[in-house]
DNA sequence: TGGATGACCTACA
DNA sequence: CTGTAGGCCATCC
């Protein structure tokens, strides 16, 4: 485990499919979890995107399975997230993301 | 090597 | 709706 070679395998997925969520768009730690391979464990999506967030990753258009903003906790600037959101569109209701109208699904 | 950690999910009271 | 409990799995120290 974790040998000279670490299975970044998994990291480099996530990393991949958070680049690609297209403007205006919203996906799910349990959808990403799922095209990683690691479909179980949505847990370790939430560790990727923490060990990514120094990067240019759009984690703020990753939420949890109902659309609640989970992680704004962890960004740099907590209302960043909202903020971004709604620029780009997103619907909110209440607090969380509609999912029915933004939720893209990963290739 | 092994315990601790985590931006989750589901189930149940 | 809120709180508790278990599971899941990769990484950190």
């Amino acid at each position: 485990m974790r040998k000279k070679k670490a299975k970044q395998d998994f990291f480099d997925k996530v990393y991949r499919i958070v680049s690609k969520i297209p403007y205006g768009k919203v996906t799910t730690y349990g959808l990403i979890a799922e095209k990683c391979g690691i479909g179980s464990s949505a847990r370790n999506v939430g560790w990727a995107l923490n060990k990514a967030k120094n990067s240019n990753l759009p984690c703020h258009r990753v939420v949890n399975r109902n659309g609640e903003l989970t992680g704004k906790l962890h960004f740099v600037d907590p209302d960043l997230m909202e903020n971004l959101l709604k620029s780009e569109g997103i619907s909110f209701v209440d607090d969380h993301v509609d999912l029915e109208k933004h939720l893209w699904k990963p290739k």
